[in-house]
Order: C-alpha cells, then sequence, then structure tokens
DNA sequence: CGCTTTTGACCTGCGC
DNA sequence: GCGCAGGTCAAAAGCG
C-alpha cells in the first residue's frame, strides 16, 4: 500500500488509521489465476479466494451491530488520498476474473471501542494507471483524451472486414487484431478501485463533492447502482454506488480514475475535521489484538520501523516504486499457506 | 438563482 | 440482426 503524499495543512488519513490500531497492506493481486482481496487497513489480514468460497475466513460475529460512519467515512478519504495520489498501483492485476458490475468480495473486522466497520478495496481494473505527469491529461472524452467513439467505430469496422474475408488465415489474423484492439481499450480504461463498506447510508463522505449523473437497476439486485462525477472542472473521476444484493448492510463503492486536485474537505478542513473530534481521537484506542496468525502485521513500507517513525520518514516523499514489487511475492508466500492439503 | 437529483431516452458492447 | 444490460445524457423537477 502507498503512502499518500499530503500537504503541511492536509489531515494526515493513512495516520489517523494507524493510530486507530489500522495497519496498512496492499489491495488486491491474484494467485494461481485465483482473484484474492486484500485488507487495506486492518489490525487482521484476513483474504477471501473468491473460486473458494469455503475457505471464508471473515468474522462475521460483529456484523449485527451498527457500523461507525465516522470510521467508514475516514477508510474512504484515506483510500481517496490513495487514490489520488498515488502514480502507480502496487501490482497488476487480473480483472478478468472481476467484471465491471462484480466486486471481489473480501471483508475487513476491526471491533474496537463498540464500532464495527468493514471496508474493503479492490483494485479492479489498474492495469494501465497514469504516470503522475500524466494526471492533468487523463484519457477521457471529457478531458479531451483518447475518444472511445472512434476506438469503437474502428472495431465495427473491423468486425465487418472479418465477415466479408473468405481467408480462414486472414480472419484468424483479424479476430487476433481484434482482441488485440479490444485489449488495448481495456488498458485505456481508468483504474478502478472497488470499496465495500458495512453501512446504512450509502453515499459516505470520501472528502469529494460529486453530482449524480444517472442511476439504473441492476440485474438480480433489488438496488439500484447510482452514478456520480466529480464536480471538479477537469476532474474525471467517477464513482458508482450499489448495494450488495447478498448482504443489504454492504455498499459497494467503486472509483474510476484519479483526482487531479484535493479533496475540498481537505482544503475547507470540513468532513475530514470532523475525523478529529473525541469519539474517534479521545480516549486513545485500546491495545491491538494480535494479528491474524496466518498474515503477521507487518508495515509493508518499513518492516523495522514504527507507525511515528514511518510517517516522519515517508511522509514527505512519493511512493518508492520499488517496495510494491515486493508484495506480490511477499503475499504469496502468505497465501499458499493456508491452501495447502 | 444556481446547483443537485431524478428519470426516461439514448448509445454501446456483447452474446445468441 | 436482435435483445439485453450497463453506462451516459439531458431536460425537468427539487431544494436551499
Amino acid at each position: 500500500m502507498s503512502e499518500p503524499t499530503k500537504d503541511a495543512a492536509a489531515p494526515d488519513h493513512h495516520n489517523m488509521l494507524l493510530s486507530q490500531g489500522f495497519s496498512s497492506f496492499p489491495t488486491t493481486a491474484t494467485l494461481d489465476h485465483h482473484l484474492i482481496n486484500y485488507n487495506h487497513y486492518s489490525p487482521f489480514m484476513m483474504y477471501h479466494d473468491l473460486q473458494n468460497p469455503s475457505t471464508d475466513q471473515f468474522d462475521r460475529t460483529h456484523h449485527h451491530n451498527p457500523p461507525d460512519h465516522d470510521l467508514c467515512s475516514l477508510f474512504l478519504q484515506a483510500s481517496a488520498d490513495y487514490i489520488t495520489t498515488t502514480p502507480s498501483t502496487p501490482f497488476h492485476l487480473s480483472s478478468n476474473n472481476c467484471s465491471s458490475s462484480e466486486v471481489a468480495v473480501c471483508n475487513t473486522s476491526k471491533n474496537c471501542n463498540n464500532s464495527n466497520t468493514e471496508v474493503v478495496i479492490t483494485d479492479i481494473a489498474a492495469e494501465n494507471p497514469p504516470t503522475p505527469n500524466s494526471w492533468g491529461s487523463l484519457s477521457s472524452p471529457e478531458a479531451g483524451g483518447v475518444d472511445e467513439d472512434s476506438s469503437s467505430k474502428g472495431k465495427k469496422d473491423l468486425q465487418l472486414k472479418v465477415c466479408e474475408g473468405g481467408d480462414i488465415g486472414k480472419s484468424k489474423k483479424l479476430k487476433a487484431e481484434k482482441t488485440k484492439k479490444k485489449e488495448d481499450k481495456k488498458k485505456q480504461r481508468e483504474a478502478r478501485f472497488a470499496f465495500m463498506t458495512k453501512s446504512e447510508v450509502d453515499n459516505l463522505e470520501d472528502g469529494y463533492r460529486w453530482r449524480k449523473y444517472g442511476q439504473k437497476a441492476v440485474k438480480n439486485s433489488p438496488f439500484p447502482r447510482s452514478y456520480y462525477k466529480c464536480t471538479s472542472q477537469k476532474c474525471s473521476v467517477k464513482k458508482r454506488i450499489e448495494r450488495s444484493h447478498e448482504d443489504p448492510l454492504v455498499v459497494i463503492t467503486t472509483y474510476e480514475g484519479q483526482h487531479n486536485h484535493h479533496s475540498p474537505a481537505t482544503i475547507r478542513g470540513g468532513a475530514a475535521a470532523a475525523f478529529f473530534t473525541p469519539s474517534l481521537f479521545s480516549p486513545p484506542p485500546p491495545p491491538l489484538p494480535p494479528a491474524f496468525p496466518i498474515f503477521p502485521q507487518v508495515d509493508l513500507f518499513s518492516p523495522s520501523t514504527t507507525t511515528q517513525q514511518y510517517s516522519q520518514q515517508q511522509q514527505p516523499q512519493l511512493p518508492d516504486h520499488h517496495h510494491y514489487s515486493l508484495f506480490p511475492d511477499m503475499l504469496s508466500s502468505f497465501l499458499r499457506n493456508p491452501h495447502d492439503p
């Protein structure tokens, strides 16, 4: 997981969570073609293998408790910081396992001060995230980027050629070209992150201002999906909010793209300031329970440093990509154990 | 009055 | 080509 870069004045949501007893972990990876989801912040490192639901190790004992909405929002703000300021994702994902409408299931449980919050971040399609230099020119029609219409028109032309071609070899070649074009188009899509949050409130405050531009009924779900755009000029970030049909208490928030500006709440000290209220930061959090045995609780940025040291060392810097490259191997080694016969 | 939400129409991709 | 589902647009309505 990366450390967001911040202004001196900006609240440090990441460290606020760390001070609450949450530790930082990467989000998602694939292992043996299985999509594995990790907690973003959690005192417990838990996971769920999508293709082996029997390995579900979620702590469901606190689900009846009312969720702590402030904490949910803090998660979202920290995650939004991450999305806004992280120039690259930790590792590539197999987004094929997860369609735009499917969000992988994984839970994080925290039982602290009678609050129970479950937040999950799933990097759905981060195959070709923009670099920091490209933040101002994200590929979207609104930002004057790649025109989706023209690419789809080209695709139609290609389909026509495939139909007209009598030569099998040529047809195969064209089909391959078609597939490649499809993949290229997928790569052009903005990075997407899905958050699953246990909450009675659909639209949790995440520090940014959004304008709703659509709502659609979702197949096989009684709950509609809402579409939002960031109201900031030249920012093409979108988010979708829907409730899980499997668990109506779970809100699935999917962010697409990266903000090219800071959170208005951060600047105004509005919503973010609420997180400094005594309800969250006084009295100090109780000691952490032991980490989940299979997944040692480590700070992946600097395993030997404390949270405080970590923030002092890392805060002013951009995320170091070398750290990310360590994650897949490290986590794969963690994750293999539960599946071993 | 300006901004946001609602909602039906429209567009696009995909499978058959 | 057709139907379906997801996503977006844009006019109208709602709200502070």
